[in-house]
DNA sequence: AAACATCTTGAAACGGGTTTCAAAAGAAAA
DNA sequence: TTTTCTTTTGAAACCCGTTTCAAGATGTTT
C-alpha cells in the first residue's frame, strides 16, 4: 500500500535512500538507516515487486503453463519445477490453459509482461509457434514439442521408445489383440508413442488396433465402452496415460472383466496414483522429477543450454495389471 | 518486445494516439488509425500488461494460493474458480505454497503487486492474519479460516456438521470402534470436523479415538500402520480426506483386511477420484464446484459481499467402503 | 590552509502504458 | 468574417522502485 515515497517522507530522506536501505546497495548513515527502518515498520511498507521488475529485468520468478491441472502428470511435474526453483531463490507461478490457444497466448504475454525469468510450457498448440520464436523470454517446452526454435530448449522423454516398451511388454505378457489408446492427434508425444507401438506390431506381425482418447478420466470412461464394442476380442490395452488407465480399469471392473486375467492394461507416466491403486498399475514411467529439475535449472541458468534438446529414457514398471508369461521383473 | 513509443514513432503519431487506438478510448482520425494498426502489425507489438496494470488498478486477474497442488481437492477447487473467472473475462494464476508461511507472504505480496483484482486463499497459516487485515486487495479465504476480517469474506463448508455426518454414518453402519484421522492441529477445518465427531461419540457413548495425519497419501500410508497398532480392534475409520482414505485402503488391502467387511472407511471431500476407485469410496462431499463459483463471483463483484461468511452444507455420499446395517441409500 | 580523495545524498531519468489538460484544428453559428 | 463549439492531438504527469550523476559534506595529505 504505502509507496517508497511515503516512507521517504516519513523518514525525512529521499526515495533513493530508502531503496538503498532496503537493498543494501550502498552505505547509508546509521542514523538515517534507523529512521528508514522505523518508517518502513510503521507504514507496513512492502515494495511493489512489479514496479521493481519493471526496471530490473528479472523478477526471480518462473512461469509454468500446463494444459490441465487435473492431470497428475502435470501437477507432479510442476511440483518438481517449483521445488527446484525455490532452491535457487525463485518462485513459480502456474497458469492452466485447458489447451485453449487464446488462453495460452494470453498466459505467455502476461508472464512475459511480468518479466518472469523463464517459462516452462507443457502445452502443445501449434498455433503458438510463431509466438515462441519471437519471444525474448526464455521458454523451455517440456514433454511436447512445438518449435525447435524455442529459446530455452526442449525437454522430453523418448516417447517412441515408451510406445515400444508398452507394446513389447504386452506381447511378452502373451497378449494377442492389443489396442492402443492414443492421445489426441495434435499432441506430438502421442504421435510418437503410437509410432513406437505401430513398429512393434509390424515387427511381430500383430494387428494394429487403436482408438483416440483425451487425457482425462471422464473421456476414458466413455472411450472404454466404445473400445469394447469396436474390439470385442481385446486382451491387452495400452492407455495413453495413467488416469485413462484407471478409468479403463473402472469400466472393465464394472463389467466384471478381470484384470489382468482377461484383459491386461498398461498405463503411461507412472504418476504416484498408479502405485496407490488396487491393483497397482503396470506403466511406462517418465522421469517426471528429473525432467522438472532439468527444466528449472536450465531457465535459472544453472546449466548451460548450448544443447537444444534433452531426451530422457522411459522405464517399464511392471506391477499388477499385466502378467508376464515367464520370468523377468522390474520396478 | 516493442514498446508503445516505438509503435508511435513508426506510425508518426504520439504514444497517446496509439493507446487510444488500442483501447478505443477516444476517436482517432481514420487515416492515423490505419497507420497505427499497420505499425502494431509490423512491429509485433503486444502491450505490457504489467505496465498497464501499474496505472489502472486492475489487471483482470484473480490470484489463488493453495497449500498443495497434489491434493485434488484444491485442484478441483481452483478449476472451478478459474472457469468462473474466465466466464467474466478474468484469468487466474495459481501459487502453490506447501503451507510455508514465508512462501505464502511472498505469494500474496507478488499477487498484490501485480494488481490482481482479488485473491482466494485456501491456506491456513495463522501468521498471515495481520497481513490479511492490512491488505487492500480483496481476499476471500476458502475452506479454512484465518481471520474474520479478511476483506473478501470467508467461504466454507460446515465442517462440524461434516464431522457429525461421518461419525453418525459409521455408527449407523454398526461400527463399534471408530478412529478419527484428524488433520493437522493448526487447520481450522480439521478442528471443527473433529469436534463434530467428538460430540457424536459423546451422544452415543462411544470411545473417542483419534490419530493425526497430514493431508497427503504418503503420510496416510505411514499413519495407517500406526493406527492399526494403536487401535487393533478398529472397525471404522474416518479419514481426514479422500486421498488419505485411499492410502488407508491401500494398507488394509495389503494386509488382507477386507473393506468394508472388517473395517469400514469414510473419506472427505468427494474428489472425482473417490468415485473412480475400486471400491468406490463413501465420503462426505463438499460442494467444491459451488464454493469455487462463489469465491470467484464474490471477487469479481458479481455478487455483493455485504455478508462476511458463506457456509455450505456437506452431504453424505454412501458408496462401497461402508455398509449400512439396514435400509437407506444415497447418490 | 589549500588541494585532493572519499563518502553520503537527493534530483532526475527510466521503464511502458494511460490519462489529463490544454492547444490546435476544423466545423458550425452569428 | 468573426465567434463559438466540437473534435482531434500531443506533451506531460502518473504509477513505483532503481540507478545514475553530480553536488555536498567530511576527512586526509601536503
Amino acid at each position: 500500500m504505502a509507496s517508497i515515497r511515503e516512507v521517504a517522507a516519513l523518514a525525512n530522506v529521499s526515495p533513493s535512500t530508502v531503496s538503498r536501505v532496503m537493498n543494501g546497495t550502498a552505505n547509508v548513515d546509521p542514523e538515517k538507516r534507523e529512521r528508514v527502518l522505523k518508517a518502513i515498520e510503521e507504514s507496513g511498507f512492502t515494495p511493489n515487486e512489479v514496479a521493481r521488475s519493471l526496471f530490473k529485468k528479472s523478477s526471480k520468478t518462473l512461469g509454468m503453463i500446463i494444459p490441465s491441472i487435473k492431470n497428475p502428470f502435470f501437477t507432479e511435474l510442476s511440483s518438481a519445477i517449483e521445488r527446484t526453483a525455490n532452491q535457487y531463490g525463485y518462485r513459480m507461478i502456474l497458469s492452466n490453459t485447458g489447451g485453449n490457444l487464446e488462453k495460452e497466448k494470453n498466459a505467455i504475454s502476461m508472464l512475459v509482461s511480468m518479466n518472469v525469468d523463464g517459462i516452462v510450457l507443457a502445452t502443445s498448440n501449434a498455433g503458438l509457434r510463431s509466438y515462441l520464436d519471437n519471444c525474448k523470454t526464455p521458454i523451455v517446452t517440456i514433454d511436447r514439442l512445438i518449435s525447435k526454435n524455442a529459446s530455452g530448449g526442449y525437454i522430453h522423454c523418448d516417447h517412441y521408445e515408451g510406445g515400444r516398451l508398452a507394446a513389447e511388454h504386452l506381447i511378452d505378457c502373451g497378449c494377442k489383440s492389443i489396442v492402443c489408446v492414443r492421445g489426441l492427434d495434435g499432441i506430438s508425444s502421442a504421435k510418437e508413442r503410437f509410432a513406437g507401438y505401430l513398429d512393434v506390431c509390424k515387427e511381430n506381425g500383430i494387428k494394429e488396433q487403436s482408438i483416440i482418447c483425451d487425457y482425462d478420466f471422464n473421456e476414458g470412461l466413455a472411450m472404454t465402452e466404445d473400445l469394447l464394442k469396436q474390439y470385442p476380442d481385446v486382451d491387452g490395452i495400452i492407455a495413453c496415460n495413467d488416469m485413462v488407465a484407471i478409468s479403463i480399469y473402472k469400466v472393465l471392473h464394472r463389467k466384471k472383466i478381470r484384470v489382468p486375467e482377461e484383459i491386461q492394461i498398461i498405463g503411461y507416466d507412472n504418476i504416484n496414483l498408479s502405485r496407490l491403486m488396487t491393483p497397482e498399475f503396470t506403466t511406462v514411467a517418465q522421469p517426471i522429477e528429473k525432467m522438472g529439475v532439468k527444466a528449472a535449472r536450465l531457465l535459472i541458468k544453472k546449466e548451460s543450454n548450448r544443447q537444444q534438446e534433452y531426451i530422457f529414457s522411459p522405464e517399464l514398471i511392471i506391477r499388477e495389471t499385466t502378467k508376464l508369461q515367464k520370468g523377468a521383473d522390474a520396478q
